[in-house]
DNA sequence: GTCTATAATTAGATAGAC
DNA sequence: GTCTATCTAATTATAGAC
């Protein structure tokens, strides 16, 4: 935007601005339309910047990508960081209830994390391997530990690869905001009110945890 | 392909087969790609027949991506018929169960049913409101009906919205396969290996059922 | 650092020969 | 019915002015 009138030196600030705008248009982009289906012109449109700041920000269209797939990974962590962080709840089964409730949260609050997740996840690309090296294996890992300690209070059998875990939480989790459109559409209904962000909650850790009277039936 | 020299009236025969190939194509290209990023370029090339004739038989990518949906949902319907028209099981619980292991077994082998409904409900389009009006909604109801006939049987809490078990039941099923690609380089394991597909839906039927020995033990 | 203007590529669609 | 050749539009990237 302006830059030949400003004094001297806040042209540090301008620029990171026009980058954080571009970052945030992309995600916003990359994640409703997929790598292919969004164009750099749409992004630098929304951004309010020109064409040109892509490749001279970012080093053309995929280098955009990783960023902003960055950024969304660094939401999460942010998001979760303080349900991680709590040690305050009483017994294993709350602490579990109360990370499922937070991803639930987190996800309906950010569909665009899940929506990047699943448009790379289908295919073997080079962005896709970029993906699960940097961000998602370390991401399953933490969450088989979890699963591995929380075991004896989930309601799945011992024993059990924690893939199978790990996808059917995700996938639980996810797809109802994900799809948020068409369950619009289908059911009037939109899902990321908060009526429905807990319900849905409140029906997976039943599932997933059991109601609190039958701990341990299995 | 050949077409001077055929006799005179196999031509009806050897353009069926034509729109088939193109349809085969078609289906594996959209899901894989999405409507945006799969080409007519690469589908005709897959299909072995020239680009000229998908907008000569289809009107067009967009007529050629409806042809394909519907031939997914052939694929599921008859995928489903068998278990669907299977009465013979014992009681409530066994037949609930059989239908779950029937879906997971359809989407292991058509994780392209999956990856074209997730690519399509995602955002808002024409594309969207076709789809879920003319295929989803029917399968939406009829699931409905079961998890209403089924609620007594289910893990499910009586009264919660059935829009919740019918995501979490598609999103517990679907991204394990929709995300196979993913999974193999995440965890080293196919998730479509026969062992892989039967252990998901073990652990699906007993975290949405129960085990047989707590039956309505909610 | 940001812009305008444009190059180079690739997309889907079509005209016309056979 | 199928092919070759081509058209128009839209894509990403870049050169160069300011």
């Amino acid at each position: 935007m302006a830059s030949a009138a400003t004094p001297r030196a806040d042209r540090h600030a301008e620029a990171a601005s026009t980058r954080e705008r571009i970052l945030d248009a992309a995600l916003a982009a990359f994640s409703e339309h997929g790598f292919d289906g969004a164009t750099t012109r749409a992004i630098a449109t929304r951004a309010g910047v020109n064409l040109g700041l892509i490749p001279y920000y970012f080093e053309g269209k995929e280098g955009l990508w990783r960023e902003a797939v960055d950024r969304a990974f660094g939401d999460l962590r942010r998001g979760l960081a303080d349900v991680l962080g709590d040690t305050s709840a009483g017994n294993d089964r709350e602490r579990a209830a109360l990370l499922i409730r937070g991803y639930v949260r987190f996800v309906a609050a950010h569909p665009e994390f899940v929506r990047l997740m699943h448009e790379e996840g289908k295919r073997d690309s080079r962005r896709m391997r970029w993906l699960v090296d940097r961000h998602v294996r370390p991401l399953f890992e933490a969450t088989c530990n979890l699963i591995e300690q929380g075991e004896r209070i989930s309601r799945l059998p011992a024993g059990v690869d924690p893939l199978h875990f790990y996808y059917i939480l995700a996938g639980s989790v996810g797809i109802l905001f994900h799809q948020a459109p068409e369950c619009r559409r289908l059911t009037g209904v939109d899902p990321r009110q908060d009526v429905v962000v807990e319900a849905h909650a409140d029906a997976l850790v039943h599932l997933l945890l059991g109601n609190e009277l039958e701990e341990n039936a299995t």
